[in-house]
DNA sequence: CTGAAAGCGCTTACAG
DNA sequence: CTGAAAGCGCTTACAG
């Protein structure tokens, strides 16, 4: 940077290579400019070391160049060790990369923070948000909606709103990984659920209910997605039914939980009680047996949610919800 | 929102309210009003939704509210199941949740991005700058720092540049580690190390080597923090050297890796090979046997750097450098 | 292709 | 306590 405190700005720029503002200014948004003027101009940035100032450039273009992950999770679930929002973000990152925007996340755990979130978007600080996990009829996706700053979300959202989603067949998988356990013999199948006041926890149910149908009575214990609700609801089951020769549980992380708790009690799996996550998070293939499970494209969530985003902002029109497939994985756990 | 497309702004809430766009901004920024004036505007304000445009405010401010956290690690790490980033940035969290500034976090995986989070700070897009997990020389250091932009960093910065630090007690951890499986009677004792590009790799290996000193030769296999590294190295050491009775490995993850790998080639954990990680990660609890780790408060980092940085750019004078303290975790694979 | 000028929406001395 | 006015640093019609 050249002498002085103060950053070079336009002016700057303008006066070192003898033209005017506005033509500084069509180099940097590489418009058409005479190809000397563009020379004596970039010359003249790179002395002086000049960056734009991007506060006076929103001012008018109403462009930030910043689109915010928004993840409404009190931190218990994004930082567990569930590696849902790590390989959304890295899908979202890479469909973000060639283009011109930076991705900004924002954790809204606290209620006071959720509102920082809300008005930092419609103070115009971010160009679109991305919603992720949200549970029951969260406020902010229809306050966000609102205001009129484009938006998108994982999964279909709840509520009045509508919010363009990204979501995989939630119902479908946990159909297949069921039909699987009772196609492989079990007869007393039990499942751990997610959250019921989010569309993976409900969808996932539904999907076990669809598949043990009339064959037999539904065994069902709650969790919350996380391990310790998994080795809780395990041992609920244990206690109430010891009969279970099969379990399907909504994430892996419970699923590794009952794991643990089905060892402890002496249980062999897959002998005595097959086991059956949903996810496919790295550890699945680390268990004590390998642990089959029905994979989702978490990534792909992400770079779909992104394009959708991008293509908002653009004023381009998006599908009203996009649904991915899933896939189960057969390993050692069934 | 009232009608019209336009978002209000403060001349439409002074026309509202009958008083100056002076008095609004004054009523918005807590200053000395009149009681009469300031019911006045903040009726004006909640009738028209009226939300400050961020970039107008930044521009004469020259403050943006937002902080970032700058990752310069390709997504390899920052999104294994590695758990050093999310609690880092549950600690930030905390410390930042009172203040008026809105965490954002970038990743800077790819050249590009790099380049793209350098001209962001650099634009004033953030009022200053955490960078954790350096790798090496850094240029992203020292290139923020030379451009005037707040900034701290987790661990000391290599390289001619002055950044303040907020790191823990590697070296003295490793130390601890070591000295206790040597006061348990270990005699050959190896040690998986992180990268010798990053602070915490060097300084880890530095502490195993003080601590096994003049009792052994050394015995070091390279590994990157990541489990399949530790895996890797397990394997080397056991083709090399069969007779170890235990192993440093400094991170967890790796230690995880060792362990699989000690338990597909027969070996006993701790009877035949004793095993030490380094972090804590939650899993460490949960591996079979449970594993004996170096504590560090990872989230204690993250509030510190929050708490540093946020005297910078408030023109406080902030320590070049703070240390925490690891702690020891006995559990079962020693 | 280029420049003068207006304007984006705020904050902040400066007077009063 | 309050208002008129200048100014933050850009972009963008509008003329030429």
């Amino acid at each position: 940077m050249a002498r002085g405190d103060r950053r070079p700005t336009l002016e700057t720029v303008a006066a070192r290579s003898g033209v005017s503002r506005a033509t500084v200014s069509r180099v940097i948004n590489d418009q058409p400019v005479a190809p000397s003027s563009r020379r004596a101009v970039e010359r003249a940035i790179a002395e002086v070391g000049y960056v734009p100032n991007q506060a006076a450039r929103s001012l008018v273009t109403h462009r930030t160049g910043l689109i915010a992950l928004v993840l409404p999770e009190s931190s218990t679930r994004v930082f567990s060790d569930d590696q849902f929002f790590p390989r959304l973000i890295q899908g979202v990152s890479q469909e973000l990369d060639d283009e011109d925007e930076q991705l900004v996340l924002m954790l809204a755990g606290s209620e006071a923070s959720r509102d920082r979130i809300e008005r930092s978007a419609v103070a115009g600080r971010v160009d679109g948000v991305m919603l992720a996990s949200l549970h029951g009829t969260d406020p902010l996706s229809a306050a966000l909606a609102k205001s009129g700053i484009p938006v998108v979300s994982n999964e279909r959202v709840l509520g009045p709103v509508e919010v363009p989603s990204v979501g995989v067949d939630n119902r479908g998988g946990a159909r297949t990984a069921v039909e699987h356990l009772i196609s492989s013999g079990r007869r007393r199948i039990a499942t751990i659920t997610g959250p019921q006041d989010m569309i993976a926890g409900m969808d996932r149910l539904d999907g076990y209910l669809d598949a043990v149908g009339g064959s037999q009575e539904p065994v069902v214990a709650a969790g919350d997605f996380t391990r310790v609700s998994g080795e809780a609801a395990m041992k609920r089951l244990l206690d109430e039914d010891p009969g279970i020769d099969a379990v399907f549980a909504a994430s892996d992380l419970m699923a590794e939980g009952a794991l643990h708790v089905l060892r402890q009690n002496g249980s062999r799996v897959p002998d005595d009680v097959a086991l059956v996550g949903f996810d496919d998070i790295t550890r699945a293939r680390y268990t004590e047996p390998r642990l089959t499970t029905v994979s989702q494209p978490i990534d792909g969530i992400g770079r779909h949610l992104a394009s959708q985003l991008l293509r908002l902002i653009a004023g381009e029109p998006v599908e009203p919800a996009i649904t991915l497939t899933t896939e189960l994985v057969v390993r050692e756990s069934t």
